[in-house]
DNA sequence: CTCGATCCCTGGACGC
DNA sequence: TGCGTCCAGGGATCGA
C-alpha cells in the first residue's frame, strides 16, 4: 500500500523529495496530454474552476522543481476553440505544493481511487494523475505567464545552486536565529524541518544562534554542508518516500543518515551526548547540545537590563 | 525586521 | 475495543 509522507517517522517533503517526485513525474508523465480534470475537495486549490477549464487539452512538457514546488509546463492548448482572452493559447503552468501529505502520481484509471484523493487528470494513455493529501496543507495554482512570475519572485535562492557570496550574505545580513533563516522560503527555496536541523548538526551550530552572529567560515560551512546533506538526500531518493511514483521506484532511504532529527535522546554520533529537542521558530528542532553549543543568553527582560544598568 | 500565537487538517500514538 | 487527548508540521496571517 502506498505510504504518504509524514507518517510516522517524520519524513515530509522537502527538496529532496519533491526532487524525487518531480524526477519521477517527468519520466512517467512528461509528454503526455490531459484529457479531462475531476476534482474533489478543492480547498487546497487556487482556483478550481480555472484548472476545470483550461486544463483539458494541454500537453505536459516538462516537470520542475521550484524550492518545495512543482511545477508542471504546460503546452498551448491547440484546439480551434482556443479563447485567447482566457489564455488558452498561452503556455501556463500547474503549481503543486505537497504540504505535508501530498502525493501526485499516476496509475492506471480503473485502479480504485486511495483515500483522500481530491485531483484526478485524465491522460492520453488510459492513466490518471492522481492528487492525494489527507491533511490538505498542500496547494495547486493553476497559472499563466505573468501571475506565475509574480508568484515564483517571492522566494529566495535554490540552495543548490546559490553562489558562497550570496548565501554568506543572506545568512549574515539578518538577526533571526539560523534555523528560521533557513526554514524561511523567501531567504532560501526548498529547505524544511529536517534538512535544516541535519545541516546545523553538520555545521555544528546552534539552531537558535543568529544568522548575523555566525562568522564568514561558519555561513560557508552551512553552505557546504546543506549542500551535501540535499545532494546525498536526493541520490537516497528523499527520506522514507514510498514507492509512488513508478513501479520499479524504490523508498527514500535517506532516513538512515539522520544524524540529528527525530534523535530526542539518542546519543550524537560524535560525542555520544544525549540529542536534545527544542522549539525554535515553532518546529521542533533537535540539536547536540555539547557539539552545537548555545548561544549566549542575549535576551534580557526590561528588570534584568534595568538592574544591570544601575 | 523579528517574534510568537493561531489556524488549517488528519491520523497516529498513547492513556485509561 | 473504543474513546478522548495530544501531537506533528508548512505556511498564511495577525498583532506586538
Amino acid at each position: 500500500m502506498l505510504r504518504p509522507y509524514g507518517f510516522g517517522d517524520g519524513s515530509m517533503p522537502e527538496l529532496p523529495e519533491v526532487e524525487t517526485v518531480a524526477r519521477g513525474l517527468q519520466k512517467s508523465v512528461a509528454g503526455r496530454r490531459i484529457v479531462s480534470v475531476r476534482l474533489g475537495k478543492t480547498d487546497f486549490i487556487d482556483d478550481p474552476a480555472a484548472m476545470e477549464q483550461h486544463l483539458p487539452g494541454r500537453q505536459i512538457e516538462k516537470v520542475e522543481r521550484y524550492g518545495k514546488f512543482m511545477l508542471l509546463r504546460l503546452s498551448a492548448r491547440g484546439n480551434a476553440d482556443a479563447h485567447p482572452e482566457n489564455g488558452d493559447v498561452e503556455a501556463a503552468s500547474l503549481l503543486v505544493h505537497l504540504g505535508m501529505t501530498g502525493q501526485l502520481a499516476p496509475c492506471a484509471a480503473a485502479q480504485p481511487s486511495a483515500k483522500h484523493t481530491h485531483v484526478w487528470f485524465e491522460l492520453d494513455d488510459g492513466r490518471e494523475l492522481r492528487y492525494t493529501d489527507p491533511r490538505r496543507f498542500g496547494r495547486m495554482a493553476y497559472l499563466t505567464g505573468p501571475g506565475l512570475t509574480e508568484e515564483l519572485t517571492v522566494f529566495g535562492a535554490d540552495p543548490l545552486l546559490v553562489s558562497t557570496e550570496e548565501f554568506v550574505s543572506r545568512i549574515r545580513s539578518r538577526n533571526g536565529q539560523i534555523k528560521a533563516l533557513l526554514l524561511n522560503q523567501s531567504i532560501l527555496r526548498g529547505v524544511g524541518n529536517i534538512y535544516a536541523d541535519e545541516s546545523l548538526w553538520r555545521a555544528k551550530i546552534h539552531p537558535m544562534r543568529r544568522g548575523s552572529e555566525l562568522t564568514k567560515k561558519q555561513a560557508q560551512l552551512l553552505r557546504r554542508v546543506l549542500q551535501d546533506v540535499l545532494r546525498k538526500a536526493i541520490l537516497a531518493r528523499g527520506s522514507s518516500i514510498s514507492d509512488f511514483l513508478d513501479a520499479e521506484g524504490q523508498p527514500g532511504e535517506y532516513q538512515r543518515h539522520h544524524r540529528a532529527y527525530g534523535r530526542e535522546g539518542k546519543r550524537c554520533y560524535r560525542c555520544g551526548a544525549a540529542i536534545q529537542r527544542v522549539i525554535v521558530a515553532g518546529r521542533s528542532s533537535y540539536f547536540c547540545p555539547k557539539c552545537q553549543p548555545a548561544p549566549r543568553a542575549r535576551k534580557q527582560s526590561k528588570r534584568q537590563r534595568r538592574v544591570r544598568n544601575r
